[in-house]
DNA sequence: CGCACGGTTGACCTGTATCAAGCCGGGTGG
DNA sequence: CCACCCGGCTTGATACAGGTCAACCGTGCG
């Protein structure tokens, strides 16, 4: 089988420093490559994983892009994150031993598999790996807090100021462009995403573009003003 | 000093079950007896910490009932949770360090304060305390999902019967009433917390009275028809 | 080629913010 | 003990952002 072919290492992978701890020494390096139990690719659309799902593992993103949701009963739905290469899937599971959300690929994607309790099995050894999972879990939460904080008190324009300068920001720490991007979502996963409706984010865009600060053609954005994106997010004119 | 002569013990802690886990045998009990340093008290407005704080422990709240929020550079602010007995504060320090938010407390407090690294260093001992670290943090995330829900797709009545029907429930699960609570914040702030205005959240309490639902004096509440209240949560009538 | 899905744009409506006035209850000082 | 004050709360009038409904467009895929 193909996945049983690949030669999975953390130790030589290119996405090293973005989920795993620095400083390392020889032996932890060996352990830490233990973690990653095999690769699963997910095709466009796909689903990692669904809302009650049992959990036993977390995922790290190696290529593709994914958004995670949440849908109630009634049919209401939110989109609750979206994650790129270098970033962790799944951490909503733990507490239940169950995943509480859908986690959907938005292009072709590729994962690490990391079993959960050979995650803490060997973070009891290797204090790093210790430290660097209770890193990214309060680094979710407070991203969670900062998504509220948006939800809670902006308006479209900063709304979508603001969610394109955090995603091209993570774009350029990935050495992207970073003033160029390609939406690997609908105005309607935005909108979910931002508490707004399709029509208001592709007003909103529309916006963008007559006042110059951004290029929009279909899904591909151009940033022309990041500093205007930025003066939108912090000004809260309207108090 | 008064702090010192307490004696600090969650192996006969009345919360126990609420902050720690189950099923622990007498040496891990012991080892778990350490976690706490020391306890401290917080005078109604008092802060426990501040955004910017060098970050050094974990808070378990003992007695009394905080709220945490965020303030960016332009005045906006957003409150992210309310804490009461049995919760724990201070997870959005581990990533960086410090803390993130503010946290206050909304009536005299106590909290029990675990250093950080102690925690780290008896959870790579004792499995059943790194799990429920892990839990704790997850369970966090998987709140903070909810809010977000909340947040995104909600209308004020919707929002004030979700947000009344989330805080009796935990008080039920302290011995508490689930039909009558004491609102220990003020109408902004629990606007601030549900994206409204606190005339808004005013105006919906009133609704709610009109309609029989509940009764308000100040800020004593009274559910009268928790199913009504259940019923505006998940009928989002307005699509 | 044509269909379907995602996106744009317009007209209109509604829920919530905003602004403003006044009320209530608890604490303080005369 | 009462008068006053102040913070928190309620209520009303009005404005406006964004939701809703609907028509249409463009592009990419079968």
């Amino acid at each position: 089988m193909l996945k049983e072919s690949i030669k999975v290492a953390c130790s030589n992978c290119n996405l090293r420093e973005l989920c795993m701890p620095v400083g390392l020494n020889e032996a932890e390096l060996r352990r830490i490559d233990e973690l990653v139990a095999h690769r699963r690719s997910i095709k466009r659309g796909g689903t990692l994983f669904r809302n009650g799902e049992v959990f036993t593992s977390l995922f790290a993103v190696r290529t593709g892009f994914f958004k995670t949701s949440l849908t109630t009963e009634d049919g209401r739905d939110q989109v609750t994150g979206f994650q790129m290469a270098g970033e962790i899937i799944g951490l909503d599971g733990i507490v239940n031993d169950q995943h509480s959300c859908d986690a959907v690929a938005l292009e072709d994607a590729e994962v690490c598999v990391m079993p959960f309790d050979r995650i803490e099995e060997i973070s009891r050894e290797v204090t790093a790996l210790q430290h660097h999972v209770h890193k990214i879990m309060s680094r979710e939460i407070v991203r969670e807090h900062g998504v509220m904080l948006l939800l809670g008190s902006m308006r479209a324009e900063e709304l979508l100021a603001a969610f394109l300068l955090n995603l091209v920001q993570r774009l350029h720490a990935r050495g992207f462009s970073q003033s160029e991007l390609i939406l690997r979502m609908t105005r309607e996963e935005i909108g979910s995403y931002l508490g707004l409706k399709l029509e208001t984010v592709s007003r909103t865009f529309s916006k963008f573009v007559e006042d110059g600060t951004v290029e929009v053609k279909q899904r591909h954005v151009r940033i022309l003003d990041a500093e205007a994106l930025q003066r939108i997010v912090n000004n809260n004119q309207c108090h």
